[in-house]
RNA sequence: CGCGGGGUGGAGCAGUGGUAGCUCGUCGGGCUCAUAACCCGAAGGUCGUAGGUUCAAUUCCUACCCCCGCAACCA
């Protein structure tokens, strides 16, 4: 038994949630499933990151407290996680108390460890913009986004000297201790860290940032994202707190695997290991990073008026034909469309034609048979079949390409639509009774394998067809079949 | 010449120096237990362009065109 930590990147609160934060919790969940039913020792984390000006302002535009904000948009992620039927263990906010003791403990480590140092920062600062903007951004010596000229302005910032560990990533990239996925999105990162990390700002002054994690030696200062929101993945076990069992179980001691968005691959595979090893703390083993959706074939946006939102989708096809579009559609790595003309192909093909109307037309039969008592072998072909259908699930699973991992069962599906057909018990049933019988118990049984295998994807299906074969809590068998039931009703 | 990935039937992807394959969709047929479902068969590709190496290139080489990622808060 192994312990495996899984967690998802942080959701900002500042806006409504999105399809592809759904889409890592999918994911992640289904990781998270599959390693509990594999009886290892899971813990899945997840959460949002609540501070910085963008909330700051939003609040006070919207006539509210930040924290009132916070919220009040915490809220909706939480209640995407039932949505989505995730089955997080935690979820963590950077507001909670519990979050600000283990940050500023992490940054006292960090601090000893003398690789923080303050320093006056001259830049360019635009006032529409409330922050520092690059030469390289100006248009005609103007800020592009207000027709303003930049004032420059000094700061005084605590930054980390990243710099310094530009080596020691490159170190645990190369010799895999620290795996990203897919490669070619480890070798993006590793490019980076060969060219040397550039010195990050750590702090902002309160005036600049006054929504945000104190600074533990320093009055005047707050701490920036990077210490404050990557530090979720360690506060969620308890770091900083009295009781640190679980930062010990599963962050310490055991197999640590992130979530991430392309976008934020930098963050999570250079500062992030940087922090942890100055803080003399162990480093995660894998990042995986996926793709972002586009709809309709083009990038989501509010003015274009193509944005989708989770809730709605779930509200009009179901949590699971969510999940296994996102599950089965998205490459793994790669960006992919969410289309709802695919949308509607896909969970008719797959969910209502090769399993739904499979455990139909099998339950139908079995009914007519009056079957009551069942088995738990499988025919040799049909077992033969089944584990390497297993076997194909688990090796893709194993390599986190989840849409290898979930076609392997609809592999099964296909298989038995087919033995059914060729068999053709109906007519059996009207001469040879037994014989007959003796077939749909193996289609039950076979049915009621794929259901366990498919749990991890499909929750909410699993747990329909536990009630249409009548299986207890644990997939065992029991006396009689349940009602017919139509998983997914078909469209159009 | 910033670095990197890629261009294969309508869509999404495999693949290999020698008859180009999978899933979905489309069309035709079969079956009737089933959600117009299921099964069988077929159509559909000069494998980005132009050269080169080779007996043979989608696969190797060169040039070019195009798309995308990172570099630049965004899931």
């Amino acid at each position: 038994m192994k312990n495996i930590y899984i967690t998802t990147s942080i959701a900002y609160v500042n806006a409504a949630p999105h399809i592809g934060f759904a889409m890592e919790l999918i994911e992640a969940d289904v990781i998270a499933r599959w390693h509990r039913q594999k009886g290892n020792n899971v813990f899945f984390l997840t959460g949002t990151d609540e501070h910085g000006t963008k909330i700051y302002r939003t609040a006070k535009e919207q006539g509210i407290s930040p924290q009132e904000l916070c919220d009040h948009n915490a809220e909706k992620f939480q209640e995407l996680t039932k949505a989505l039927n995730i089955s997080n263990d935690d979820f963590i906010r950077t507001t909670e108390e519990r979050h600000k003791k283990g940050v500023q403990k992490i940054w006292n480590k960090i601090l000893e460890s003398g690789v923080l140092e303050k320093r006056s920062f001259k830049g360019l600062y635009c006032a529409g913009c409330e922050a520092f903007i690059t030469e390289k951004e100006l248009v005609d010596g103007k800020c592009p986004n207000h027709q303003k000229e930049p004032e420059e302005l000094s700061e005084e910032n605590w930054f980390f000297n990243l710099s310094k560990y530009s080596k020691i990533v490159t170190d645990l990239i190369e010799s895999k201790k620290m795996q990203i996925l897919p490669d070619y999105r480890k070798n993006e990162i590793l490019t980076v860290a060969k060219k040397g990390f550039k010195d990050i700002s750590f702090t902002r002054p309160k005036e600049v940032l006054p929504w945000g994690v104190d600074v533990p030696n320093d009055d005047e200062q707050v701490m920036y994202v990077w210490c404050d929101a990557l530090s979720n993945y360690i506060t969620g076990l308890g770091y900083g707190s009295e009781n640190e069992e679980l930062f010990e179980e599963f962050w310490e001691n055991g197999e640590v695997i992130h979530l991430i968005g392309k976008d934020i691959l930098r963050f999570h595979a250079g500062i992030w290991p940087s922090m942890l090893t100055s803080a003399k703390l162990k480093t995660p083993d894998k990042i995986l990073v996926h793709g972002f959706l586009t709809s309709e074939g083009q990038k989501m946006s509010k003015s274009l008026g193509n944005v989708v939102d989770p809730f709605e989708t779930v509200e009009e096809e179901g949590v699971d034909a969510l999940r296994f579009y996102l599950l089965h559609e998205v490459p793994f790595g790669r960006d992919a469309d969410f289309s709802k003309f695919r949308f509607t192909e896909i969970k008719n093909a797959y969910l209502a034609d090769s399993l739904g109307n499979l455990l139909q037309r099998v339950h139908t039969l079995a009914s007519r048979l009056e079957i009551n008592e069942f088995k738990n072998e499988l025919s040799p072909d049909f077992e033969k079949k089944f584990q390497e259908t297993e076997e194909k699930m688990n090796k893709a699973m194993e390599e986190y390409v989840l849409h290898d991992a979930i076609s392997a069962p609809f592999e099964f599906t296909n298989f038995l639509n087919k033995e059914i057909n060729t068999i053709e018990p109906w007519k059996l049933m009207k001469s040879e009774s037994e014989k007959a019988k003796e077939i749909l118990l193996d289609f039950l049984e076979a049915l009621r394998r794929v259901n366990i295998i498919l749990e991890p994807f499909l929750p909410e299906t699993a747990e329909k067809i536990k009630k249409v074969l009548n299986l207890d809590k644990n997939y065992n068998w029991q006396s009689g079949l349940g009602e017919a039931k139509i998983l997914f009703p078909k469209e159009k």
